[in-house]
DNA sequence: GGTTGTCACTTCGCATGCGAAATACCCTAG
DNA sequence: CTAGGGTATTTCGCATGCGAAGTGACAACC
């Protein structure tokens, strides 16, 4: 009966600056932050665990995998070169295409971003039952699939 | 079965962008996009439709109804006055203060951007029940509380 | 075998967003 | 009334992200 239901669009935004924010806080720390950890965000991290099952993807993997445009996607890996967690290499076989892998300090940030994620996602989860997160993914997998 | 859950946190992100996109192309426009609306992105939106309803509202309560951070708002609102969306206008008893309302402009955008909303909580919502839509409500909730 | 279209990626300009520090102001204790 | 502390906002530097336009490289057709 709420008047106004509390449209989902703000607050699966709200919900999203607040794991961000989580994350840099806990990992990251670029900025002004005070920044306990490596300076990895969240986007980075995700970037890093995708390399870890796919070494040598190429960025229009990542991006794919992000569900992220190129272009952001090409920033994120100018950022993440820069901090030398990964490392781009040309393509023998097709000279466009750029694959990339991680670099020493990239895959011992890995454990790192696993633990973060691993203890976001508990806190993420607790309280709901196992159907419920389902129903929740399957929401979240609806919104990213039907939208335009 | 899936060995690697498909993290909470990632499909958070992918929906959330996506329904940036989605707001961005329909009523926004503000870059080198096509933009046949009126450049009001997602966040510009909530915004105006907080005024709507609180007229006369301070850059504080804004900060709080959007679940962002006073210098995020800040920015924000100067590019909307800059568009000649809103006013700012000083507290007649605490200068620190500074109240907001909508410009003629921004009034008559409501209606566009209500209808936005609209259609988009349909499509959100399409094909799932209200029980299911609850659950997903609570869980993002619970997110947006639970974090530190 | 050269034109033409497509593909992978980068660059550019901008919007959004945060944390820290600065600024300006209010209030209360002394 | 003045010092000190707390509050509201802005400013600064940076990260993230997108769309459009550019670049270089493949591919497919004549």
């Amino acid at each position: 009966m709420t008047r106004r239901p509390p449209r989902l669009v703000f607050l699966t935004t709200a919900a999203e600056r607040q794991m961000r924010r989580w994350i840099t806080r806990r990992d990251g720390g670029q900025t002004g932050g005070a920044g306990n950890g490596h300076g990895i965000g969240a986007p980075a991290a995700g970037v890093l665990l995708h390399l870890a099952d796919h070494p040598g993807a190429t960025i229009g993997e990542v991006t794919a995998a992000l569900a992220a445009s190129p272009a952001g996607v090409s920033g994120l890996l100018a950022r993440m070169e820069r901090a030398d967690l990964v490392r781009r290499r040309a393509d023998p076989d097709d000279r466009r295409t750029v694959r990339l892998d991680l670099t020493a300090v990239g895959t011992a940030a890995l454990d790192d971003v696993r633990a973060a994620l691993a203890e976001l996602n508990d806190r993420l989860t607790e309280g709901f039952t196992h159907d419920e997160l389902a129903t929740v993914s399957r929401w979240l997998e609806h919104v990213t699939r039907t939208l335009p």
